[in-house]
DNA sequence: CTGTTAGCGCTTTCAC
DNA sequence: GTGAAAGCGCTAACAG
């Protein structure tokens, strides 16, 4: 079919370890056999193999990252981080997205072990990642991004999601507000801190101002409608991450309140949406492309030192965005 | 390092051809022995090795696609599709980010030609796509993706952007528009639109009302500051796409006039985003998701049928989203 | 400097 | 029903 190293070697009457030589560059093949080889290699419109050259070599310099939602704007700036650093070092990555379904997120991690990536960096579906630990015994590196494993015994690159929490929170306490509500997504690490705050200022946490759905816009819209009709309407709501503060705003614009006016929104992430004059949108600030860069940067040196089996673990600072979805009320 | 099939065969005492069939799930092996090796298989742990597979049965599974900004939100709609549908048919897909750089989109369709990927689709980086044309002779079928290049010997499935751009004009015109500017991005098509409504209605055509950029908020918002700035003030903008019009829109707002009141926009695409309460930018909508589905479609019947070198066109249906940044003016 | 050869892990005839 | 052996395209000793 496509032309292989052999068909160089015939032509050009040399051995074909010879071509191969030339065609990568080895110092000890004559300069004028090197250049005659990789001229032919071009004109023969050669392409190598790079299976072939994995199969021996064993390192295929392809790195796996499952996402799970490509469409919400937070991952691809994550995922731009990590090709970027990826490709400054060599690799390519095989992006996969697991669209918050833990079976898809099962095959693909099999699929990537399969292909034989050199390691694996993944924003998990949920909090059960049993599957994705037994890495270890596949002898491929793994680190999670933007998320902390209840166990310590990974690689994890994370903002400190607790800590966004309770800034977000201590912000709105700050601004008067008492009846705040939550509306979150499928990782509940935010809760806690939401909660702790409300118990620090003797505020009753009401499990009815505590929804729980996905981190989906439409989630977000739907259940803060269910949040309005049930309750009380709360003076805020503290919003999982930014696609579901948006689609919290629609709701309680729908509802025929308004924002800041008679609700307060704060999300987390700070997508790039959220600075939109029209949005402007308060928020907790995640260093997305960092995140990407790092969990690269531990991927490339768990790869480089197999034997260094120390679990890196490393925490970035959220930081508040205070933009217009929040006011101030009177008690 | 990782188990083999060699390993397997040791242990269970068979020839390792036998263990190749029994996990391959053969037919012309007794169930008995087939039952044992898949257990062992597993209990041992063993991965199968994709580049050894691929190696000999010339069949990665795999396709690769190449978009020109993930930040953009309706290239990962796009994706979407495309991973839906070549998941349905058992196909991996490698996603690649050439970023709107010609070199990155080159480098990337190599290494997909050298991790020999059974098919490509791409979203162009420019109009020039000559590199991208030899595919047919590398022997991997190359679709283009919501892009119709000037060549008619390729694949190719698009939304009529020529239509498209006279939708949004007829629009315009309808509403008494007649200073009307043109903001775009790196392909020009719409622009044919634009200048040929103009004509239609008897409008001069004004090179100054007239700029290309990128596709990008930070590029709309850029030119249409120059341009209201340069000029006297259009009544309408059209943008050559969705986030191109978000920055238009920050641009006139700072600019101290306001949409539609001063200015109508209307972009090209419907993000999700175009639909916001906040936002509720007319738009003319773009089948993204269907997009995807055809072009794997396409591509895995080229897959199956090699042989078949007719070149294959799609021009899906455009559709223009009234909301609320237009309004129509007197005369 | 170049050629010969083994072998990466697997599938697939061809024998038995 | 199972084994032996060839070979996919390439790299990497080992010779010469």
């Amino acid at each position: 079919m496509s032309v292989t190293i052999k068909d160089i070697a015939k032509v050009a009457n040399v051995s074909y370890a010879t071509v191969s030589r030339a065609l990568s560059n080895h110092p000890e093949v004559s300069d004028k056999t090197k250049k005659r080889i990789q001229d032919l290699a071009k004109a023969m419109g050669y392409t190598p193999n790079a299976i072939a050259r994995g199969l021996v070599t064993k390192n295929t310099h392809t790195i796996g990252l499952i996402i799970p939602d490509i469409t919400n704007p937070f991952f691809p700036e994550v995922a731009q981080g990590i090709e970027d650093c990826a490709n400054r070092n060599g690799y390519q990555v095989f992006l996969c997205n697991s669209n918050w379904q833990l079976n898809k997120e099962k095959e693909y991690l099999k699929a990537l072990y399969e292909k034989r990536v050199e390691g694996i960096v993944i924003g998990p579906v949920s909090n059960d990642v049993s599957h994705l630990l037994d890495t270890v015994n596949k002898n491929v590196p793994l680190v999670f991004a933007a998320y902390k494993p209840q166990i310590e015994e990974c690689n994890y690159v994370a903002t400190d999601d607790y800590k966004s929490a309770v800034i977000a929170m201590e912000y709105l306490i700050k601004l008067g507000h008492r009846k705040i509500a939550f509306i979150g997504g499928q990782h509940k690490v935010r809760l806690n801190g939401y909660i702790d705050i409300l118990q620090k200022y003797n505020i009753p946490v009401m499990p009815s101002y505590i929804k729980y759905g996905q981190f989906k816009q439409e989630s977000g819209y739907q259940m803060a409608k269910e949040l309005l009709i049930e309750n009380e309407i709360p003076t805020a709501i503290l919003a999982g991450n930014d696609i579901i503060a948006l689609g919290v705003i629609q709701a309680i614009e729908e509802f025929g309140l308004s924002v800041p006016n008679n609700i307060s929104v704060v999300g987390f992430d700070d997508i790039s949406f959220a600075a939109l004059d029209k949005i402007q949108l308060t928020t907790v600030f995640q260093p997305k492309y960092k995140i990407g860069e790092l969990c690269v940067e531990i991927l490339l040196d768990k790869i480089k030192n197999p034997d260094n089996h120390k679990f890196v673990h490393k925490i970035l600072e959220p930081k508040l965005i205070i933009r217009k979805t929040c006011k101030g009320i009177s008690i």
